[in-house]
DNA sequence: CACTTTTTCCAAAACGTTTTGGAAAAAGGA
DNA sequence: TCCTTTTTCCAAAACGTTTTGGAAAAAGTG
């Protein structure tokens, strides 16, 4: 009797939730189990093909969509992944983190998942959101971006078998699954372009220590400079914060200019590039003319400067959609060590990087 | 018997979901049905505190909690809110969204709720994420950001009844709830301040067309404008795109000083100002000197620029928190025409605005 | 003590799917 | 025709909670 009168509901349009049909709803409108009209729905071989038609039919007229709720607990899977992300670290910065987020987004979406957010204002909130979406059984998976050397979450998610996917790396030892820009051969090859073109003094300004990926920045410059029969110089090399990029790296600029030996180059994350500009501006020297600079990461203000900054190029969103695709195959069950995949960097060559006179 | 093997599975150590523990394996242990389990939990009055704190206890010790998908079936509800986002209105540029996002995520969470995320590269798709979510029945409600004069979401919404906030406002007669910025108040402010200081030409270089916040600045200005004895000149008002605020509010800038009567102070929004000092840069004037700037939204580089910008600062993470707050009470059956709020904002002087001689 | 009220607990139903394990009907084979 | 195989369908169980509607036990009342 509770039953037939939430039969009856259909149409009678009062509130949002009476405008869903169900399955039950769906089944005895077409006189069939709602056993046979769900499997009809999802092609199962033992359901006639004149069924199976007036079935899908039936159900794009009546614009039934299965419960994602009931069928997830059914499933014993949430079809949910989770990322977090932190606002400290000027991440948002530009366009390469929404494009990495826009890969994985819509990745997600083509699967019929769903992409949980948490937003944490530092390390340990971040462990906290996590562990919330773990524990808490609200999703299948995690993904994890801008990680550290040491990065506490990795450890975390092997000790109890859960599935996640890095973008980035990190130092571990045990395998696990990853994609990650290749930023020692992004850097290697900016920085033979570099002395290919004739600079001789080429200086770093590294993210910062602790996060992975300068290391392979500094990787890549250090082989750079070797292949190119250049000397290090430790004092061509400085770190700036993540939280304050431009700040730092404005101080960090002026400094490398202090040296009687100045660089005529300068590599670095674009994210930096205000400071840069700024303290060069202040010591009166003029990018692309005196100093030549290619950054890491292609941001809007990249192309739109005068003169335009030569950058290398990570394709974020076909990043972000490899994240997905690898995480969907490690919660399948799939081995993790077997996803370990580094991308290419492009190299755009723009206005700033230019050959000494 | 099949019940008799999961419930044997605690503590096997096989795969990650054997780590966790159910209702019905907890109530075993503590030797009640899971009803008395479940309402102890949930603090029913009907069962005796000294088996509530056995069952507190013993929950906390197995590290029990509800599978929340079950929960989500059975109370009929989703226990999620969804928001679309949009890469090619650089939207993220800076910390404002992202703190937005943070006050949204924080008050969420609190709530025992998840927040789900699209990412949908135009308006269309804009629509289908929506829908996916609405129709899908994933999510309670919606959270809509950067809204336009006409917003099919909102009618696409209001029309079925469906719980949601605006982060922002639209022309729509029927009441809906919404948490906006008080863009005019802000304008206002900022030009009467600057009229009071000795400006007479005060230019307004706002953001596109068709998007609701410009329409408020605009008011604000025009408002300012009169308050201050001062006249309308059409001239000094200017509009650049959402796509690309740099390189619009460039040439917009040089036009500006174009003219034979040019402003000596210029109001806009803060994500527009590379394209302003690039222009005025290229003028040879100099911001703070020569002209008068007060951005609208408190970004890094307004801080970090020399001379620091002057600016208008909404408080972006308390809106996120006001609009969930909001939400949830829409959720719960409120109406929500009784969710109208209109926020301060805090006008923040720096280096920029100065006193013309 | 007998009766009523309150306290404390629980069995069963329900949420809306998918999966399991047949059963009935149709088709094929002798 | 009778038996076997294949096709097509479905009743019931299961996923893990919360809620409903009592029932048993304890406490209060006369």
């Amino acid at each position: 009797m509770f039953l037939e009168q939430s039969g009856n509901r259909i149409g009678l349009g009062k509130g949002f939730k009476s405008m869903t049909i169900n399955l039950k709803q769906l089944s005895k409108l077409l006189k069939l189990s709602p056993t046979t009209v769900s499997r009809a729905l999802a092609d199962y071989p033992d359901v006639s093909a004149k069924t199976r038609a007036r079935v899908k039919q039936m159900a794009i007229q009546q614009g039934y969509q299965p419960n994602p709720v009931a069928r997830r607990l059914q499933k014993g899977k949430t079809e949910t992944i989770g990322i977090v992300i932190t606002p400290e670290q000027n991440y948002f910065s530009d366009t390469f983190f929404i494009d990495l987020l826009s890969g994985i987004s819509n990745q997600i979406t083509r699967a019929g998942y769903e992409l949980i957010l948490g937003v944490a204002s530092d390390e340990e909130h971040e462990m906290q959101s996590m562990r919330r979406m773990v524990e808490g059984k609200r999703v299948d998976g995690m993904i994890l971006t801008l990680i550290r050397e040491q990065d506490p979450r990795v450890g975390y998610l092997l000790d109890r078998d859960f599935p996640f996917v890095l973008y980035g790396r990190t130092r571990e030892t045990r395998p696990y699954a990853f994609v990650d820009m290749d930023g020692k051969q992004a850097f290697e090859k900016a920085c033979t372009y570099l002395a290919g073109l004739g600079h001789r003094r080429i200086a770093l300004l590294n993210g910062e220590p602790g996060f992975m990926f300068p290391v392979g920045c500094r990787e890549g410059y250090e082989s750079g400079l070797f292949l190119s029969g250049l000397e290090l110089d430790p004092d061509l090399i400085r770190e700036w914060k993540h939280k304050d990029p431009s700040q730092s790296s404005y101080r960090w600029t002026l400094e490398l200019f202090k040296n009687d030996n100045p660089p005529t180059a300068i590599l670095f994350q674009t994210e930096a590039v205000n400071g840069i500009f700024k303290g060069l501006d202040e010591l009166n020297l003029q990018p692309g003319k005196d100093v030549a600079l290619i950054g890491y990461d292609d941001l809007e203000i990249a192309r739109i400067h005068r003169p335009s900054l030569s950058v290398l190029r990570p394709h974020a969103r076909e990043a972000g959609q490899r994240v997905v695709n690898i995480l969907l195959e490690v919660i399948n069950g799939e081995d993790p060590g077997k996803f370990q995949e580094i991308h290419q960097v492009e190299m755009v060559i723009r206005e700033t990087s230019f050959a000494p006179s």
